[in-house]
DNA sequence: CAGATGACAAGAT
DNA sequence: AATCTTGCCATCT
């Protein structure tokens, strides 16, 4: 049933307004480097979820038109502009929207289960 | 079981 | 800057 929980739980916690990024997603939950995984875990969700789906986009600032989601990616552009966000030529701005979670944040995400070998 | 697909990303051209 | 190529890995056929 392909559910991932951590992917979920990551989406929730982007605010109103901020936008982030699969590879993003997908590695704050713990998917370093599969951001793939992100894309097929939140086709499962589109509607009827508390999950914010519509605030991830891909890393080129642009939501990713597909013939396969029944125009929810115009759906999705749409809601990101009722939260204030602004498409430049139909690319967002990440600079300036995207999501940065604070240390509470992710640890809140990961619980300790990731490695913590904490560079910085 | 093997090959193809995809709501991606980074690097090369 | 825009497009192509490769890597990634769960799901589909």
């Amino acid at each position: 049933m392909s559910c991932y929980p951590n992917i979920y739980q990551v989406v929730k916690q982007i605010p109103y307004g901020k936008v982030a990024t699969y590879g993003q997603v997908a590695d704050l939950a713990g998917l370093m480097g599969k951001p793939r995984v992100v894309g097929y875990a939140l086709y499962q969700v589109t509607a009827d979820s508390d999950i914010p789906w519509h605030r991830v986009i891909n890393a080129k600032g642009e939501v990713s038109r597909s013939s396969l989601r029944d125009g929810t990616d115009d759906l999705q552009q749409l809601l990101l502009e009722a939260e204030g966000i602004a498409f430049k030529k139909g690319k967002v701005d990440l600079k300036q929207y995207r999501w940065q979670p604070d240390f509470a944040q992710i640890d809140q995400l990961i619980e300790g289960h990731v490695t913590k070998s904490a560079q910085n």
